[in-house]
DNA sequence: TGCTTGCCCA
DNA sequence: TGGGCAAGCA
């Protein structure tokens, strides 16, 4: 059986408003390490994973695996219950019919319960290769937010150069161009502002601002994000959680005249 | 002929705001003792019961019984004029044509008036016995709130459950099930929290979530609630006003197969 | 007609 | 930041 609860239900509700205009139907793959989900978007062009570690709940016990096929819209509808600082429980037993939540208000006057019906979901397993990218940009999370909602005002299309000194994200399109540098800098005052890169050797290539914009609702999840990229591989955006659980977001690039 | 003075207006908007989705037309009855406003919805399933009592305004004149044929659609219009904080006066003749509504702002420099056209309702007097109710809950009118408005996301119907520990929301529906449990207990911090209840015997009755929610928009004319039950008897949800007047809506219980 | 989403106000 | 309202879609 599965129990896993957490301090605080915001996280985890702000975790499935990020995914679930992504992916309808998903596993929640739980054993001994964690709770993990991986899925493909409806039109199979992003690939979310998230990674909800075991040590991120207090307490956590899961004996066995077990695979929770839940429908996101009916959990997010289920979670809409749930006050932020509510305690958070997940339960379901080996073989599970329903998902059971279990929303406990701190001052202890208030137990709401739910069960979720569960589903069987045939889910294809990607095993996503761990990639030593050519380019790592680690910066805001509300700045990245802002520049990929900027640029869809310009085109459907963003082109992201990583070099040395800076990034780039610019954009070609009807009405015109726009385009954002930064350069690497620690901002000593606000250190979450500050723009980090690796690399190894440039990069520069383009992606669907569309999807982009949707992995940003994340960024409420965390004040940083990083972005890593390589060529003719599938861009990686990652949102840290609690401890070092994750939720990432993968989107193969645009190529040739697809841009 | 009716002279009655509020000194605030907020309180009135919000009682005929939380009525007007429920009742089209009805009658304000006024005599010596305040106005008194009873309509049945229109599909009949619920009833609303309103007394602002003589004392709530200051001054209060009414020297016969009148009855106030009003459309509340157009009072609603009528009162989106006033400030929340103006001063609302009442006025009618006694075979009257019109409702005359004034707005005064406390700072005294704007009067504006209304003459509000009434018709004639042909209007059942139902007598609504005093029932001594088998279970009375009285909680946060938020939390009532809060609650109607989780569960149905997950069903057209909560069965609300009266012990003499507690009191349980649930309800079922496709995606699954969900209840909330409130125990009866006292909070010393937030007195407007505390869950009070009194219980000759147990109950358990099902009821229209649609309608519940429809009553919680009164809710914000009083951070507490009062929910009575008996079996075989409709529910009755009060909210206090100023003073002991009050605002009081009914709701039939689901029977059997209907649940 | 009801539900969902986005915008505006408190 | 959360709730209420209005518009657009199924």
């Amino acid at each position: 059986m599965l129990e896993a609860r957490l301090g605080e239900a915001a996280e985890f509700k702000k975790v499935i408003d990020a995914i679930k205009d992504l992916v309808q139907d998903c596993n929640f793959d739980c054993n001994d390490s964690g709770v993990a989900l991986q899925a493909m978007d409806n039109s199979h062009v992003a690939l979310v994973a998230m990674l909800l570690k075991a040590e991120s709940f207090e307490p956590f016990r899961c004996d066995r695996n077990i695979a929770l096929g839940v429908n996101l819209t009916s959990l997010t509808k289920v979670l809409r219950a749930a006050q932020n600082d509510d305690i958070l429980t997940l339960k379901a037993e080996d073989a599970p019919d329903v998902l059971n939540l279990v929303f406990e208000s701190k001052a202890n006057d208030r137990i709401s319960e739910y069960d979720l019906k569960l589903m069987d979901i045939d889910q294809e397993h990607l095993g996503i290769p761990d990639t030593e990218y050519a380019a790592t940009v680690t910066m805001s999370s509300a700045e990245f937010k802002r520049i990929t909602t900027d640029l869809i005002a310009m085109s459907e299309s963003v082109t992201i150069d990583v070099s040395k000194d800076g990034v780039k994200f610019s954009a070609q399109g009807d009405i015109g161009n726009g385009s954002i540098n930064l350069r690497q800098h620690t901002d000593l005052e606000k250190s979450t502002n500050s723009v980090e890169i690796e690399l190894s050797e440039p990069v520069a290539l383009t992606f669907s601002l569309k999807y982009l914009v949707n992995f940003c609702k994340a960024s409420a999840l965390s004040t940083r994000v990083k972005i890593c990229l390589s060529n003719e591989v599938p861009l990686l955006v990652e949102f840290g959680l609690s401890g070092t659980s994750y939720l990432r977001f993968y989107l193969a690039p645009k190529i040739g005249d697809e841009e």
